[in-house]
DNA sequence: CCTTTTAGGAGTAATTTTATCCTATTTTAA
DNA sequence: TTAAAATAGGATAAAATTACTCCTAAAAGG
């Protein structure tokens, strides 16, 4: 029930660039402000790369930046992006897996509670991640 | 951000107990109908009466069954008996794994949405599980 | 063409999950 | 009193996942 290290990095790594003023930063940058693991950093970013959150630049003046605004990239994005589709329990996604029983009393708790979840991850946006005190 | 196996087969536990008529049962009865392989079942129902959970009876008319009414028995309860106390991230229990960042902008979040998960899986209680169909 | 940077594949150590096995100990009934 | 049936508890092990590292390639700028 828990996010792994590598997604609440992500969630960092994110969190950097939307705030960083340069609009982009190199893996090394971010590595050390958020203190993440460089090569783990670097990976990551590449899985957020590959899901369209993050854009990478090659060469001497490369680095990362967001690959669109941050009120469209969501926590749940993120997370998605790292460890796949949440799910809460394995029967929610993997249907069969409660199927041998005719009727799953808990299975549609299991359902309500992961839409729940989704739905609030998806409510924060990384715009509303800002300085002024009290915003959160 | 997915609830264990062994939690999963502890909520099947408690539900057939919950459920049956002669209000006991042994560890092969209950692994049978709930599909648990055996030994575990029999280490899972350990962890549940240790957590006042559930009461055993040793001996050859022994069994389990529940410690305390159903309608005081949640899904929280059986999942954190099994898995210690829920936290959606590691900051949430060990704050100090946060406190690097004077201000991590985030953290609110995560205490925010353990509350939502934890009031929820504390609303359902084991009465509400009945044969009643739409009840759910 | 040299340096800085990301890309991608492979590999590895540590931890957690998912169990199993074996030896008590308790209880009941023949 | 003894055998059978049940839980208690400790140790162990296989498998999966997590949390990384390493190495070589490719791109971009000066």
């Amino acid at each position: 029930m828990q996010i792994t290290r590598e997604a609440d990095y992500a969630i960092r790594c994110v969190l950097h660039l939307s705030r960083c003023k340069e609009g982009s930063a190199t893996v090394g940058d971010i590595a050390e402000a958020q203190s993440i693991p460089r090569t783990f950093a670097a990976k990551i970013l590449q899985k957020l790369s590959k899901a369209k959150i993050v854009k990478s630049v090659r060469g001497i003046k490369g680095g990362f930046r967001l690959a669109r605004d941050p009120a469209r990239i969501s926590i749940l994005d993120v997370i998605e992006a790292i460890q796949g589709p949440l799910n809460v329990n394995i029967c929610v996604l993997d249907r069969q897996s409660c199927e041998r029983q005719p009727t799953c009393m808990v299975h549609p708790i299991w359902v309500e509670i992961q839409i729940l979840l989704k739905e609030r991850l998806a409510y924060y946006t990384f715009d509303k991640f800002n300085d002024k005190k009290g915003s959160l």
